[in-house]
RNA sequence: GCGCCUGUAGCUCAGUAGGAUAGAGCAGCUGCCUUCUAAGCAGCGGGUCGGGGGUUCGAAUCCCUCCAGGCGCGCCA
């Protein structure tokens, strides 16, 4: 659509413009309220008369006439108070749509694309909060790389931060584990350490004599000491590899592993200092409470400085960020050096290293850049563009895209479930906030385990004679598609208040819905070749476009046939503005909808037992041009098309 | 205190660079399985779009104001 559109609005332009006042841009072509009204409509009357001080009506009936005959438009009308609408030559739309099934409209514009997501640090299991920017992040990197870019998926390891400082602190000094007993703990280490972070934190809140000790942890580890820097270095690679093994439950990998241990050993930062220092994007702050600290002033808050480098030396968080923000863009002059961590699907996923190595790869080097992180980082992640801004690279700052989503809160029932300790302060809320140091919060395995239990026990039920591990396949894909639908279909802004009872629905507007749209429409298919012993492939050629098929429909067929297409060819369209606006509900909404009317279409027109073969063919045509488009919608949200559910 | 965000059906949410009659799902109630999978389909009921003012041909959408809630503002990450 996103093309006929574009086409339309040129021919509009050409015609009109001679005649009124107009700007190209001005062209606009909306759906129309009702398809019964037609299938494009252009509103241009309105600002038009407004302009010429005449009835919007007036200038529409003008321009009514301009337009007769328009390619590509069977009709054009006037409607409503000065609306004109315009009605689509349908058979060479359907043909034109379908002969481009598969083919993009969109271009891509960069030369590449970095997407950062996940970012979990790697202390403890992964939760439902980290799903969501799990989820979100992949399903850009999905739409980007529809839309032709290349793209780079990034995800940040906190290797040397107090996070894992603390589990360190309590293997040591807590359960005085050494690092072969800690090596031999069996099973789910995230989940072991979930339950020590918990642990520590309270016992460090308790007793702030510990404090010492931890904070002279913290030094050995980022000084690289042994035995403190190889347990966080144990530690931190299992439990990343734990995180791996949750994202690949849902489809989701990363091209690199950048750690917070290479940047410190590479001394990114102190390349950036240098260059800070120099163009005075932070200066030394002499008096008052930032006395000794190296600080930042954001240009449009005027009170508050940002302490980028503490009085004792030692660099923030922040600061460290914008050494890795200027690396993402190929402005440091630097590139780590590079191993295989894991593979996935036989393709290396690469971890950044210190120390120089064998491999030939290199990463970074963006022309744009999307951090997902959640809205509570607005601030620094705007003092990071800040920084790229103070050192001359405007454009750079420009291409820093913070993509920004609210957090994953738990509902009380939620709460309940999960058997958590609420304290008294926060026992009369709504929801609580997800908080790994308190424990508090819905692991994402456990999660993605309970879907899958319940969805083994439907397939179960409705297909009994398949193979236990067939079962288990779908019982998983349909899992994964359930906790993806679920992520996207909130707007990015809406606070998730999660829910068990709503996270494990799988009827109306869910994943597992989706899935078992497409897959009835694919099983039309196969029942086509088991009963009538022909297959789809036969039947559904171009040429059979060529052919006057769209007359044989009665009316009421012929409008709900071309309600459907028109809709379907809607995605490349969605897609876009899912990018531009960095939205997926939207995309989300529109998948629903395309499998609520793909689903009612063929409960009204039976395929197989259709005795006109002509119309049966027509009608198998049209399922197989919206069941295209609704694989290439759920493979853009990760979601995938189980054989049998 | 300052900044950002949110308020739409009983519940959970779409819809906001102004556009035709405000939409879904869940929950409730009616029908439809000898039929391409009932994880489905068809239908019914349900609304002062937080309140008030303004801008105009037109406002859930833009502006002002008030109310309610959330998040952020650390020499933590």
């Amino acid at each position: 659509m996103l093309k006929t559109k574009k086409e339309l609005k040129e021919k509009i332009f050409k015609r009109l413009s001679p005649e009124f006042p107009l700007a190209a841009e001005e062209v606009e072509l909306t759906a129309t309220p009702d398809p019964s009204l037609g299938d494009l409509a252009l509103s241009i009357a309105f600002p038009l008369a407004k302009k010429l001080k005449t009835s919007p009506r007036m200038i529409a009936r003008q321009a009514v006439e301009l337009l007769s005959k328009l390619e590509g438009v069977e009709k054009v009308e006037l409607a409503g108070a000065g609306y004109i609408n315009l009605y689509l030559d349908r058979k060479n739309f359907f043909k034109e749509k379908f002969s481009r099934l598969k083919k993009s409209a969109l271009e891509p514009e960069e030369s590449k694309i970095i997407v950062e997501h996940t970012n979990i640090n790697p202390n403890k299991a992964a939760h439902v909060g980290h799903l969501r920017n799990a989820c979100l992040g992949d399903t850009l990197v999905r739409c980007l790389r529809y839309k032709g870019e290349q793209v780079e998926v990034q995800n940040y390891i906190d290797d040397t931060g107090v996070q894992v400082v603390d589990v360190v602190f309590g293997f040591i000094e807590l359960e005085k584990k050494s690092l072969d007993e800690i090596k031999r703990i069996p099973g789910k280490f995230d989940y072991y350490c979930w339950d020590l972070y918990t642990k520590v934190s309270r016992y460090l809140a308790e007793n702030q004599s510990a404090q010492d000790r931890k904070a002279e942890i913290l030094k050995r580890i980022e000084h690289q000491l042994s035995p403190e820097a190889e347990y966080a270095h144990y530690i931190s690679r299992r439990i990343l590899k734990d995180h791996l093994e949750t994202m690949k439950r849902l489809s989701i990998s990363y091209d690199v592993l950048p750690c917070e241990s290479s940047i410190l050993k590479l001394k990114f930062w102190e390349k950036a200092f240098e260059r800070l220092k120099e163009c005075r994007a932070i200066y030394l702050s002499t008096e008052g409470e930032n006395a000794g600290c190296w600080v930042m002033k954001l240009p449009d808050e005027q009170e508050r400085e940002k302490i980028i480098v503490r009085s004792d030396g030692t660099v923030t968080y922040v600061g460290k960020d914008i050494a890795y923000q200027l690396w993402k863009f190929g402005l440091l002059g630097q590139d780590f050096y590079y191993e295989p961590f894991i593979h996935d699907n036989n393709r290396p996923v690469w971890i950044s290293s210190g120390e120089p190595t064998s491999y030939q790869v290199h990463f970074g080097a963006g022309s744009k850049v999307y951090n997902v992180i959640d809205v509570r980082q607005s601030y620094l992640q705007k003092v990071v563009v800040q920084g790229l801004k103070s050192l001359g690279y405007e454009q750079q700052a420009a291409k820093s895209i913070h993509f920004s989503y609210e957090m994953v809160a738990l509902s009380p029932r939620s709460l309940k479930e999960i058997k958590a300790e609420i304290s008294e302060e926060d026992r009369d809320r709504t929801f609580l906030e997800v908080s790994g140091r308190k424990g508090i919060g819905v692991k994402a395995d456990d999660l993605l385990d309970r879907l899958e239990e319940k969805a083994w026990e439907e397939v179960a039920k409705r297909n009994p004679d398949l193979p236990q591990e067939s079962k288990k396949q779908i019982a998983q894909q349909i899992a994964a598609g359930a906790v993806r639908y679920f992520m996207l279909k909130y707007a990015r802004n809406s606070l998730i208040i999660f829910d068990f009872d709503e996270a494990l629905n799988f009827e109306g507007e869910t994943g597992p819905y989706l899935q078992y749209t497409a897959v009835r429409l694919r099983s039309i298919f196969r029942k086509l070749q088991e009963r009538l012993g022909c297959s789809y492939q036969e039947i559904i050629k171009p040429e059979i476009l060529a052919g006057s098929y769209l007359e044989k429909l009665l009316p009421e067929e012929a409008k709900d046939f071309w309600e459907l297409v028109v809709f379907a060819s809607g995605l490349d369209e969605e897609v876009l503005r899912a990018i531009i606006t960095l939205e997926f509900a939207g995309l989300a909404k529109f998948t629903f909808n395309l499998c609520q009317k793909i689903n009612s279409y063929y409960h009204h027109y039976q395929v197989l037992s259709e005795k006109d073969e002509e119309l049966r063919n027509l009608r198998l045509i049209t399922i197989y041009f919206v069941h295209q488009i609704l694989c290439q919608a759920l493979d853009l949200m990760g979601i995938q098309v189980p054989e049998k559910m």
